[in-house]
DNA sequence: CACCAGGCCGTGC
DNA sequence: GCACGGCATGGT
């Protein structure tokens, strides 16, 4: 049985390959499909580790009602959310592709590059493409699947892929370098990055959001007041700006 | 028609 | 160092 909140952990933003379909959440992840809901018994070691179902979320998340009103509004309002622990390269390019973008047309473009140059693991459902299924991609390719000017970045990702995912052990100063030195990934994307795959609980992406709600509730702070769950936190307002509990400016 | 979306790049100062 | 326009696409 699941004792976090499944939904908002798979919808606020943080991955762009689960669906609903009927009663489950659906997704292609470790070569194979998942279908899984709040009845479910996750005994798969592999799902107990994206899910993050080791971390003590239950002492984060008390602390993080005590650093701040709003904060702990917004961990009432959203349960437990969990940080995933998602595949790095699936990762790397999805926040590529979340440029100046919007969820839905991320979801749409990812689920694109998988069903272009992925493998069917079952009828209907395809896997992400490893960097070596798309050695051979050109601009053109790309633009026609209508990532936009995203393509040259996705490119130049899939030419250092090595590099990026070596990025695994090293700590947050090398692998923000490394990250950035690709084309199309800035400190934001880089942060969005460590934060959903490598569980950098520090991480703090800086979206349009978010800095919108530090500037109305924060001013003149930043996200160390937040630390060492910064990248938690961050979440949390987040997804509850999103779902509308922003106070009017 | 405008403006926006989980930004970043190139240029100019 | 910081400010600005441009960028593909689709939605409102």
């Amino acid at each position: 049985m699941i004792n976090f909140d499944l939904e908002n952990t798979l919808f606020c933003g943080q991955s762009f390959c689960w669906r609903k379909e009927g009663e489950f959440y659906v997704a292609v992840l470790n070569n194979k499909v998942y279908r899984i809901n709040e009845k479910s018994e996750i005994e798969d070691p592999f799902l107990i580790h994206y899910l993050d179902m080791d971390f003590d979320y239950q002492l984060a998340l008390s602390k993080i009602r005590k650093m701040d009103p709003f904060l702990d509004e917004a961990v009432t309002k959203c349960n437990e959310i969990h940080i995933l622990n998602q595949d790095l390269w699936e990762t790397i390019i999805g926040f590529i592709l979340s440029q100046n973008n919007n969820i839905k047309r991320i979801e749409g473009l990812y689920d694109t590059l998988c069903r272009t140059y992925g493998n069917e693991v079952e009828e209907g459902y395809f896997s992400f493409p490893r960097p070596h299924m798309l050695k051979d991609v050109t601009e053109e390719d790309l633009r026609n699947l209508k990532v936009g000017f995203r393509a040259p970045y996705i490119l130049d990702a899939i030419k250092n892929a090595q590099v990026l995912l070596s990025i695994e052990d090293k700590d947050d100063r090398e692998a923000d370098e490394i990250l950035q030195s690709v084309k199309g990934i800035g400190p934001k994307v880089s942060s969005c990055i460590r934060l959903f795959s490598l569980h950098r609980l520090n991480a703090f992406p800086k979206d349009v959001w978010i800095k919108k709600i530090m500037k109305l509730m924060f001013e003149g702070k930043d996200e160390s007041i937040f630390y060492p769950y910064a990248g938690l936190a961050q979440q949390y307002l987040f997804h509850y700006a999103r779902l509308g509990y922003l106070p009017e400016v």
